[in-house]
Parts: C-alpha cells; structure tokens; sequence
DNA sequence: TTGTAGGCGTTATCAT
DNA sequence: ATGATAACGCCTACAA
C-alpha cells in the first residue's frame, strides 16, 4: 500500500528514522518522534513489502517444504507441523509436491533458492541407489552456501541435518508387539521397492523376527504404501493356505487394504488373524487398527524450529520418539 | 547465486543486454552476444532473483492458499489441485492454515499481500453472521487494488470471483439416490454450526425430501464433519428406536463415523439401514461408503488458473459439477 | 537523536 | 543492437 518513504513524508521524519522505529531496533528514538511515527504509519495502513526487505537482507521469512504429495496424510501431517510453529514465527510456508522425483525435488529446490528461502524441510524418502541423488546433495550444498537451511525428515545423504522418525524401531516395536501376543508366522507388506523408508522398515521387522529366532517363518512380500497395495498382497497370502498368525503393513493404508481384502474373504480379524500398520493416522483410529504412531507432527515442528533458529548441525541426525497404539486388529494367538 | 550484473560484466556485456537475453525479450540481440551471454550464464549458475523481479514488477509467482487445515483431506486435495497448475506454470504456493477462523484469515492475508502475491486463494467456507466477514471483505477488496487477485472456493460475500461445488445440489442429489432406493424416513447428519457449507447442505437434503413431499420424515441431527460427531449422532438415533431407513451424513468423515457406530451396535448396514456421504475422499473408497464426488481438484485447479491468467469476474460464481458415487453402504430398502 | 546515501538484483525507459 | 540509469521498497553503515 503505502511505502516506508510515504509514512517518513507523512510523519515529517527521514526514512531511515521511519524504517527504525517500524523495525523495532534498538537505535535510540525519541519517545514522541516514534509515536508520531508508529500512529502515521497506523494511519495509512503501512505494512512492509516482505519482499524489499528479503531482498536487502538477503533472506525472507518463507519456508519450503518438499513434500510427495499433500494429499498423503503422512505429510499433510508434517506439514501442519512445519506450518504450525513457521506462522507463529511469522513465517510462511511454502509448498512443493514432488511426487517422489528427485529431478523435480532439486528444481523445486532451486526454485525457493531463487526467493531466498530461510530454510527448506526435504520430507520425502529417498531411493537407493537413485543416480540423481548426488545431483540433489550439490543442490542442497549450493543452498546452504546461499545462506538456506536443510533439513531432511528422512535419512538421506545430503549434507543436511536430518529429524526423523525411527522407522526401523518403530517396525521392531510393532512385530515385538505381535510377538508378545504369541504369533509366530507373520507376513511382512513391504513399502514401494527402493524406498529407503521401505527398507528401514523391513529391516526392523527382519530384525525383530531373528532376535526371536523366528526367522525361518518371517516373510516379507512385496506390496506399497497404497490400499490397493496392501489390498493385493493380503489377496496373495488368502490364495496360498495356511494364512500366516498375523500381517503386519508398511504404512496403515496398506494394512487397511489388507484388512478389507481378508474381511471381504470371510476371514475374522482379529479372530483368525491380526493385523497391523505403522503411522498411525486418523484412518487407523477410524478403522481401529493397531498401529505405531510416528512423530510426524514433530517432526515437521522441530524443523521448522531448527530452521527459523538458524541452528547449525550438518551431520545431525535426530531420532524422534514412537509408540505402539494397540487397537482392535490384533490380539491374543487363538490356541491351536 | 551469481547476480545478473556479475554475468553481464563476464560476459562483456551490460546488464541491460544480459537481461534481454536471459529472459528472452524480444528486443533484437545478435545471435553472438546472446550465445555469450547464455554461456556464461550457464557456467556461473546464475539464476535470476525472484524477489528482485518481484520487487520491481509489483508481483511474484507466489499463490497464497488458505486452508482450514491442511490435514482435512477435503483441502489437501484443493491445495494438490492448486499446486499442480501453479507449479506447471512456475509458480509456488504458500500455504496456510487458517483453523476456521476468520481472524486468521485476515492477517494470513495480508502476510500473503505484503509478499505481493499473485493471488490468493480463500477455500474455507464462512459463517453464518460471522462479524469479522465484512473485515475480511475489505482486506480482499485491498488486496486487489494492489492487484492480488482473491478466489474463494466457497460462496462467500468477499467481493471476488467464487469457483465452488454445488453443495446444496450435491446434497440434493444424493438424498434422491436414497430416494430412488425406497428409503423415505431418512436422517440427515448436519454439518459445523453456522458453517454456510453446512447449511447449503442441509438445504438440498431438505429440499430433496419436501418436493418428495417427505418433510415430515425428514429429520435433521446436530453433527460436525468429524468421525466422532458422526458416530455420537448416529449413536443418538440408535437409543431412540425405530431406526430411519437411511442416514445422510453432511460428509464422508462424519458418515464413517456413524457407519462405525451403526456397526458397534450390531445394526446391519446396508441390510437394515443406508448410510451416505458427501464428498468422495479416499477413506471413501476404503469403507464402500457411498458419497457424492465433489470437484475438488478441480476446484483447485482452476482457481489457480484463474489467478495465474489474471481473470477477471468480481461477480462471477462457477459452478462445478459433481456425482453420486453408489457404493456398498447403501442398498435397495428391504420389504416390510 | 536524526538524516544521508549506497546497495540488494531486476526490469524498463531512454539514449546511443 | 547495445548501454546507462532510474526506479522497486527497504536496511544500514556513516555522518551530522
């Protein structure tokens, strides 16, 4: 609306005297010059252009985030996360959906770059062995020489701090859980192929299965992140008897569709078989699914927090807590 | 990085030249100083300062959303829809949850004006004698004198172009699919108090059942659009028997929720009674819950489109067009 | 305590 | 075809 130079007219004082008492600096100013100041600039509804000010500080109050997609409750959560703390901050967020392609994350990247974003939050897994994976590392380096903060919310090797959850923990607790209710044969719904967060997970649940000597009856099958995933796997298993003491998803949308293809098969869940899944969203809630649920509101707030504070810490990696919700999909092993 | 005049002084150019050539200006170049002048470009990595250009044409490629809260799928989903035609066309959006209220809204807002937003798109409805909406009004109303456009995705007297589902159609329509199946005492689970959204909703079940001349049988429940006011309304009519022969809820959460509690009690759904929804989320699909699809992706998208083409249209409110989604929770009312 | 002036990185106008 | 220069709106030494 009006600029800094039109309130300083307007209250008969110089720019720089407007721009400090506006800012709130420590400059000394006397009492009834900051008053006429602060009540001109009240009056012709000055607020100031985010943007010049970015521009001459070399750095604004937006905050990116990358996330797969928004649309994915795992990182809409997050997002709430990272949006909660950065509006209370006075910050803004903004949003990137990069579905899963590390050639559209490191454009997006360049992209908040170029409007010298404070930080940016990296919320999506990586894959291994991805060849642009370097190609991301470089475009995060070159941010940070920019002033820009990363911030990864998966382990990924990219020069960033990391927070995340502990998913191959989290995967242990819930087979753990599974244990103590006296299943032995479980089958494993492995995330999308590649996926680091895939693979974090199923190596808690292969981890788990050998510290109890279960091995030999632990089985993983491939599945997805997706109901249809989950759907198609439990349909995989229900073809090939006998079913397995439990079935523990990836992520609660593939236990879902696990669960509405046994249930669609006739078969009593929890009664004949358990099931579980690890994030532990609402749709678990809704559905009763027993579940872990991970940090992810966390996770997004503590790196917004980490990136408005500006906080050093490149080879960080910080582990947030989970917890095993047991719900109405699983119980005690039937005897016999 | 590498600022333009640092490029155009590599390449012995002025920065004025460098300019032309590097946003393709069809001011007339010789091919040799442009081929230069890209080169070196290229070779320093330079890549053009959003917020200087910005600054100086009076806007960004920033599209400012507001949500109620990104978690609700029912705005993940706009906001999927808005960030795909605005990333296509190399903008950004920058998010913010609103939580309802229209305080927040309004200094959202304005955080999004003083970023010189391209525009802004408001997606949460608006209240019944809300006090603040004429507030709200005029920060829109300054918004566009500084040439932000606003689009809100409701019907909502802001004074900018509505691009928004047919709430009460939908509703409508739905409730004559319970019709056409023979179910005539249908309950309706209402939506947040005061909420327009809600009371659009209503209208169109209300509407559905008088031209049925079925009013007296219509009945309306207090509810919310969560899975907890779902199942507590559903709870109430299932301690007053008889039971309706069907259950509209004001949307697809809120009807999970009571599909829930019908179910907990033993009530065979769709065997005994009907339930519906509206809006067609995913969690949808998951539960076989019949719903109305509302266009929300749509919606999003072409607000986006709207903003990103700088339309015009104060007035203008479009209409899009939406669909019964028959599922497994509804069927033909049983004999007797 | 207050003011002057330079610069942040672009674009656009006006010359050359 | 190319170049100098004035904004855009703000912050911050440096002066006064």
């Amino acid at each position: 609306m009006s600029s800094l130079v039109e309130v300083a007219r307007a209250a008969g004082v110089s720019v720089s005297t407007a721009s400090r008492v506006l800012t709130g600096s420590s400059h000394p100013i006397s009492a009834k010059t900051r008053a006429k100041v602060i009540a001109t600039a009240e009056k012709l509804g000055y607020s100031p252009s985010a943007l010049a000010r970015a521009l001459v500080s070399r750095s604004s109050r937006l905050i990116g985030v990358l996330v797969s997609d928004i649309v994915n409750p795992y990182f809409s959560v997050i997002a709430r996360g990272i949006d909660d703390v950065a509006s209370r901050a006075g910050y803004v967020t903004m949003l990137s959906n990069v579905d899963r392609r590390t050639s559209t994350e490191i454009s997006r990247l360049r992209t908040m770059r170029d409007y010298r974003a404070a930080g940016v939050i990296i919320a999506g897994s990586g894959f291994e062995a991805d060849p642009l994976a370097p190609d991301l590392a470089v475009a995060v380096g070159q941010a940070k020489e920019q002033g820009i903060q990363a911030v990864s919310l998966t382990s990924r090797d990219l020069g960033c701090p990391v927070i995340t959850a502990d998913n191959e923990g989290a995967a242990h607790d819930v087979t753990d859980h599974l244990l103590s209710l006296g299943h032995r044969r479980i089958a494993f719904i492995e995330g999308p192929p590649g996926m680091t967060t895939s693979k974090q997970r199923r190596d808690g649940f292969l981890a788990c299965m050998n510290a109890a000597n279960l091995s030999d009856v632990a089985r993983c099958l491939p599945g997805g992140f997706d109901f249809e995933a989950g759907h198609l796997a439990a349909m995989r298993l229900i073809a090939r008897p006998p079913l397995p003491d439990a079935i523990l998803a990836a992520n609660d949308e593939a236990a879902v569709g696990a669960l509405n293809a046994l249930r669609q098969a006739g078969i009593d869940v929890p009664g004949e078989i358990s099931v579980a899944g690890i994030n532990d969203l609402r749709l678990a809630r809704f559905v009763g699914l027993t579940t872990v649920s991970l940090p992810l509101y966390e996770m997004g707030a503590m790196a917004a927090q980490h990136v408005i504070d500006a906080l050093p810490g490149d080879a960080t990696t910080t582990l947030l807590s989970h917890r095993v919700i047991p719900r109405e999909t699983t119980a005690r092993r039937p005897p016999g």
